[in-house]
This record gives structure tokens, sequence and C-alpha cells, in this order.
DNA sequence: AACGTAACACTAACGGTTAGCTTTCAGCAA
DNA sequence: TTGCTGAAAGCTAACCGTTAGTGTTACGTT
């Protein structure tokens, strides 16, 4: 897939900033660390970081963007006769393996220590849940009303979320799925709308 | 409880601004009024206005911080014979009734077309949950794990969150809290640690 | 070879927020 | 009364994230 010159040097200014900016935020800490640093170090013009990245939270989390895509696929890709929170269930399973790797520690660290990051992590998992919320709605097998699919969405996220940050993740996880599927067992059955 | 005129002048600065705020934002819109417009039409300084207020968000909601309080009181002040369940689902639906109230729409527009004040709300929802999750797990009737605890706090604000933007809340309301009593019942009933 | 345009740079600003320092004045005591 | 103390408020000036406006390269295309 390498094309032109040009998109090989925009991908390639884009990944000198972003290493740049974590290289930098781990070092000295995200708060204490200006955009204004990070363009100068990765030798590039504020306006351009900022045409690469929509904000300084943004540097933090660009990879983990493909979060909305595998919550969807757990559900969509799942097999015919799988029921929606076994599979919910794996997914966010693997996420919080993923998440919990000692080689993800010094980032998770970084996080915790940021209120803004901190912030802009809880919003992107609303935007999640909504995600989520829709592709389960649009489940035929899963005959439920929207109020059902957005709860049992964002009761999902919020498992994935307590889970990563509880002292045992695996055993969290478990319990707190065992949670979820009595909520989807005790939701209304027939849609509302 | 008048003392001071000392306390009585910084109050009267306090809730003027608070209320040349509010008029500001309602008549202009949150984000084409600046904190110096505020503060100009309040007629104080810059940085009086933030030594009253944390943020701008914070002229927004300062009179619903009771939320946390109203939570955690239907917890610790129930009936000795009423459980955890129906106590918080009466408290939410007082909430919920409170702000989709009619004289609480324009704000609640306000709020919703504000991306910055929505996700200030979402993060002290946040908090919310947290704090309530202590209180859950401070009662000595309900022997549950903590991850438990914090798992069904997390829920009943998602409920209050979910059914205050549903177009039937007290349907939306019933619903979800059905799915959140089955979780409950479903958490463990050893605590774990 | 010439052109259109995407990527990038530079400057300057805007808006939220804070630091540093000064002024005012309520509360209290000599 | 007088004078002191400290909280409240003010002013200036800046910092920081972010954006608009305006060029300038240099890649890809014709």
């Amino acid at each position: 897939m390498p094309t032109g010159r040009r998109e090989r040097k925009k991908a390639a200014t884009r990944r000198k900033i972003a290493d740049t900016a974590l290289r930098l935020f781990l070092e000295r800490g995200y708060d204490a660390v200006g955009i204004r640093d990070v363009a100068a170090e990765a030798d590039v013009a504020v306006t351009t970081l900022f045409s690469h990245f929509a904000s300084k939270e943004a540097l933090v989390f660009e990879q983990d963007e493909d979060f909305e895509h595998r919550l969807a696929r757990a559900v969509t890709d799942r097999a015919p006769d799988e029921p929606l929170i076994p599979a919910l269930r794996r997914e966010v399973a693997a996420l919080v393996r993923h998440c919990t790797a000692d080689s993800a520690a010094p980032v998770r660290r970084m996080v915790h220590g940021s209120a803004a990051l901190r912030e802009h992590e809880e919003s992107m998992r609303l935007r999640h849940a909504e995600s989520l919320a829709s592709v389960i709605a649009a489940d035929p097998r899963l005959a439920r009303s929207t109020t059902a699919c957005r709860t049992i969405a964002r009761f999902t996220v919020d498992a994935y979320s307590l889970a990563r940050d509880a002292a045992d993740p695996e055993a969290a996880l478990e319990e707190i799925f065992r949670m979820v599927e009595a909520a989807w067992a005790g939701a209304d059955p027939a849609p509302r709308e």
C-alpha cells in the first residue's frame, strides 16, 4: 500500500509528532508539556500539529480509536447461535487484557494522572456506548427496546472501565459480566417502538 | 443565618455572578459568551469570578451539586427494611422529574448544545458514582464485593442519564431499573475483600 | 513545462485560566 | 477612636490550547 511520496511524508510527519509527544509526555508529564514544546521538538509548526490531531488529548489516544470498531464487530461478527452477552464479554476481556499489559502501564499511569485525559477518555466511552447501542438495536436476532439496547451498551462500557481499574481485572470482569448478563435477561423482551 | 456583612457581601457577589452568567448564556448561547463578558456584566474582575467558581462550566452547574448528597442520603436514610434498589429508584425518579420539568428546559437545551458542558456533566456523574459506591459499600446490610458496589453505582447514574434523555423518561426509568434490579440480584453475595 | 493543490509554515489572535501584586474594607482589639 | 489583620476584590500580564488568515513549498498530474 505505499502510494505516493506525498502520503508517505504525511504519515511520517504524523508519526513523528505522535512519537515525540508521547515521549515528552512520559518524560516530563502530560500537563508539564505544552503543545508548543511538542511542535518544536517534532520540528513542525503548531498549526501542522493541529492539522494531524484534533486536540492535545488526541495525541495520546491515537491508537485506541479501534475500540469502537472492535465492540461493534464483536456483535455483528459473532457466531449465528452465540448470544449477545458472551460475545461482548469475550471482546471486553480482550480489550482489558490489552490495556492492562505491562507495556501499557506508563501510558495508563499518565492518563490516570491527568484530569484532562481522564475526561477525554470518559467522553470517548460515551460515544462508544452510543455506537454500540445502535449496533445492538440493529441486530434482528435481539428483539429489545431501544432503551434496553442503550442501557446494555452503557453497562458494557462500564464493565470495561470498572474491570480495567480493578485490582484483579479478570475476576472483576467475570463478576461484573454476571451482573450485565442478569440485566440483559431482565430487560423487556419486546421492542417498545 | 445571616452572619457578618462580609459573608453577606460575598454571597451576594457570588449570586450576582451566577445569575448574570446564566442570563447571558441563555440569551446569547453558552459558547458565544466569554468569561470577560460575564465579569464585565456582573461588574466584577475576572479573577473575582474565578475565586467564586472553579471554571466556566461551574457557572452553569452551581445548584446541581446536591445530586451527590441526595443519592447518598437515599441509601443511608432509607427505611431499615427497604432494599437498596427501590430506594435508589425513588430518588433517581425524583431527580429525573426535577430536571425534565418545563422550567429546566432552557438550561437543558443549553447543556445539550455545548460539548464542554456535556463533558463536564459526564465527569460529574462519574464522581457521583464513585461516592455512591462508597456509601453502598459502607452499608452493613448489603454484603457485596466492592466491585459489585461500584458496578451498581455506575449503573444507577447511567439510569439517571439514560432516563433523562429518553423520549418517555418515566417509562424508560422503569424499564432500566428492572435491569438494574436484576443486575444487583445477580451480583456476588459475598464480599470479596 | 506548467498547473492545481495538499501539506506545511508563520503570525496573530481568541478565550479560559492563573500568578503576582495592590487596594479596599469588615472585624477586632488596644 | 485608632490601628492592625486578613479576606475579598481588583488590575495587569501572562500562559496555554486552539483557530483564522495568509503565504510558501513541492508532490502529482496534465
